[in-house]
DNA sequence: ATGTCTTTGTGAACGCGTGCACAAAGACGG
DNA sequence: CCGTCTTTGTGCACGCGTTCACAAAGACAT
């Protein structure tokens, strides 16, 4: 029975939270900028502020690492890129193919934010045959029926799938079966891996959806009155359904809007 | 001072924890996939695996919103659709704009989740004048001159950001004084906003240095004394900071990596 | 060497999110 | 109408992550 999960608890087995991997990457952003200008050190706070954090917070991410820091003075800019680079993995070469080079894929390849941090892309691979050959990025497109002999070849263990969602899982099933370990996937679609396997999704979307959510509350709070919803009342619910939350007992959290709203 | 914040404690004010709101389109998605196979009811075991979550928390998650559902037989579907898109503020019109018509400004018009959620791409904008009337996605591509009337004729409330990082704050600034209060921004810069707008980022740098970071830790636990790190020994570390964590004190957390690994 | 002043590193408290486990609700069959 | 069986809704406990607040560490001046 495929659970369908994303691997969650991974971390936590040897020392450093989750959470403080996911803002490593952009102490390291900030940090590379800062060593661009030839700043020797920073302090917490000018690097939390950078890095858009609480410099608590910065603190105690760094304290996982290890003690790097002069108390009185703050970091050391170039010694801090290192580290955090060693410990991101980012000091050694990962190889990287794409699969699915359409509109997002093709951005995806010229993407500079890739090749700056050790990450190259060894492949770029599409379903239509019509692609093959043709140059993106200044790398030739390659079938996907040789997608195991380029993932083989070039030692490649973390993929990024960038098809549409309906090819999405079989492109996964052959990643992993061609010993991809990691995956990056843009396609809007839960894909199940076996364990051991790291799936980190993004859905532009989604992220659409949860502004909408927020912009629809802010307008809701300064303009009672004016809440949306125009289109038609939906299927009915199911009778025995309709009882909404507490009727009758509680208040209700804010005066339940009514399930059909006046235009 | 500009503090640089990302206004995260915007949704406890009313009701439904932040966590849920973001798997809310989630479950949105698997959802209207049942609605398309015609399904009429789902069980929250279903729904969970299909959305890959856990059903505790999506029984949960549905809790916050009210009591649909019914015992013994689960979610009626449409009913459901309806539900989470109002609450998630699709049942309305979302005009967006996109700023930075390169690489992924392109896909990002191309995309077709966007239209297909309520969103609708009112306008492609890019600094580019070379790019202007040049038609993507269908959508003559807008000059940067013309941002200010373009959010305000259409009554944009959500931009999109896909500059350079350079630009993307001045861009940032522009949206929200023409009125903008919600930006997703795609460009690896931390953006300062004042309170009230709400900024969410994607980085897809970021994410697949997440993923180098548990790549490199499953091969350091596999096959133990190959790790990688093959870089020059970085900058001296200011002579105070060389003591790492608890030198002669503690027993260290896996036995410190050297900083120079054999190859 | 001693004192002062800055900034780190972290102990402790708190709040949020997750998952378990179960009682209550209701469908469905007899 | 009653019993059984399925599935929801949620109280509770636990663990992670965040934040505060402060002692210890060291730079720097005298």
């Amino acid at each position: 029975m495929a659970t369908g999960r994303t691997h969650r608890p991974a971390t936590r087995s040897r020392g450093i939270p989750e959470a403080t991997v996911a803002r490593l990457p952009l102490y390291l952003r900030a940090l590379t900028a800062l060593s661009e200008r030839s700043v020797p050190t920073v302090s917490s706070e000018e690097l939390a502020a950078a890095a858009g954090v609480n410099s608590a917070k910065l603190r105690k991410d760094f304290s996982y690492l290890g003690s790097y820091g002069t108390r009185g003075v703050g970091y050391d800019v170039e010694y801090l890129v290192y580290q955090i680079s060693r410990e991101l993995g980012l000091t050694q070469d990962w190889p990287v193919v794409i699969v699915g080079i359409g509109n997002l894929g093709a951005a995806l390849a010229n993407y500079g934010g890739f090749a700056s941090r050790g990450f190259r892309v060894a492949a770029l691979i599409d379903a239509d045959p019509s692609m093959a050959g043709k140059p993106v990025a200044g790398i030739p497109v390659q079938h996907t029926d040789d997608l195991e002999m380029i993932i083989e070849e070039n030692g490649v263990s973390i993929g990024v799938i960038a098809t549409p969602a309906g090819a999405a899982q079989q492109v996964c099933d052959r990643l992993v079966a061609a010993g991809v370990t990691s995956i990056l996937n843009f396609a809007p679609t839960v894909l199940s891996v076996p364990d051991g396997v790291d799936v980190r999704k993004v859905d532009l979307s989604i992220e659409l959806q949860i502004l909408a959510f927020h912009e629809q509350r802010k307008a809701g709070e300064e303009t009672p009155g004016e809440g949306g919803a125009d289109t038609t009342p939906p299927a009915a619910p199911p009778a025995a359904a309709v009882r909404r939350r507490g009727e009758g007992t509680e208040p209700g959290p804010d005066g339940d809007v009514p399930a059909v709203m006046p235009a």
